[in-house]
DNA sequence: ATTGTGGGATTGTTGAACGATTCTACGATA
DNA sequence: TATCGTAGAATCGTTCAACAATCCCACAAT
């Protein structure tokens, strides 16, 4: 039966604008396509091979994924997040990921898995002198985080909201030292959890949002 | 100040897509266009005066908002939720709203007046044996729990929750009565809250969420 | 009743075209 | 020198026509 999930996936070939959306989104994510960047219609489709009108598709799509930011009559920018959108996505993330913590209790274990298994590796990796994809990891707590609500929709919204947050580190040239600094924050909330205080767990969690909003903001006032 | 605001929105005319895309949710939400239909290219395209182009920049729109479903090669279809739909709807719902609720202490008096003045207003109305917006009174009290939270993003991804859900009401055929089933739980939870048990109010927006799910998902199972 | 197998309809994508809007650079004016 | 206005270039917004790819439906064969 999973074979034929997997085989499914491999039918529903994606549209080319959906295709070319996805190889965009990387690109951005990758900071390979800086935050401001306008991406003018007629170099990337001639680039990609793609018509405008395609094109044009793959831009609107990402613009929903708040990853492009669409100006009328003036084009498509790689988003550029500011200190007002930072307050935006930590207020989001605060009410979403502490009202799914507070879920903890009753969930599967397989979602309660999902929240400590980053946690593990990123300490095994730390210990190891291994600081490649800390990142990732942190981006993976949170997804866990996320998850216990149970809800594929909740789930996808967060998956935008960290997308828009890498482009936020991005700006603030923090990329992979950001996330490396909460570690021991996520290992004290595991360690809440697993002693069986969800709410002191939930705490913590609010309080690294605190610690971590008012870090990223205080990077982005400036230009 | 505020004429600028308001010429801003003037200026910002909206692409043609937009405009296509606006009254394509509105018929949609209206009921006009029932869920499970398709959409033909050639004659909403045709009927509308755009073209196919911009029709389906419309209709990406729409299906990012989760009004419309595109089946590669098939075309799009307005949404016809199901009970698992409705199941990771509330999820989702549960975790925002009990989430933004608990910041009661925390918010603006303004933010707090917009929970209370949907309910006062449908109470109001129902003392009259008016009950012709009772269901857009109930979304607007939800709207106002959400914006405790002070999040333009999550308001927006909420907006698209509750528009799935007028959706489901319209599959289960239960558009207006619903809602007005429901206004009792309203008063109580905005009781609560002014009383200052705010957890009392949590528990008791759960409860409401749990009668609304099971309510709803009971009508969706058969076709 | 199930399984090919056509043809017809619809979608996916392209390329060109043209009006509308924005940007840029240059010169006029104070 | 600084501000303003304007013509021309560049780019976006939208349409149209075309064709390949895909899906749907009816009909025939087993």
């Amino acid at each position: 039966m999973s074979t034929l999930a997997q085989n499914k996936a491999d039918l529903e070939r994606a549209s080319t604008a959906q295709k070319v959306a996805d190889m965009l989104r990387e690109r951005v994510l990758l900071g390979e396509l800086e935050p401001g960047l306008r991406l003018s219609e007629e170099a990337i489709g001639g680039a990609l091979g793609v018509s405008r009108n395609t094109l044009r598709e793959a831009f609107r799509l990402l613009t929903r994924d708040r990853i492009l930011v669409h100006e009328h009559s003036r084009g498509v920018f790689v988003r550029r997040p500011t200190a007002d959108d930072v307050r935006d996505l930590y207020a989001a993330r605060r009410v979403i990921e502490c009202g799914a913590l507070r879920l903890w209790n009753d969930v599967s274990d397989a979602q309660r898995e999902a929240v400590r298994a980053p946690v593990r590796q990123a300490v095994a990796r730390a210990e190891k002198k291994d600081f490649s994809k800390t990142g990732s990891a942190n981006i993976q707590f949170h997804r866990g985080i996320v998850g216990l609500a149970g809800s594929a929709r909740l789930s996808d919204e967060s998956d935008r909201l960290f997308a828009e947050l890498m482009l936020a580190f991005r700006v603030a040239h923090e990329v992979e030292a950001f996330h490396q600094t909460y570690l021991p924050w996520n290992r004290k909330i595991v360690e809440l959890l697993n002693n069986g205080t969800v709410e002191q767990a939930v705490q913590q969690l609010d309080e690294y949002f605190d610690a971590a909003e008012q870090d990223l903001a205080s990077r982005l006032v400036a230009d």
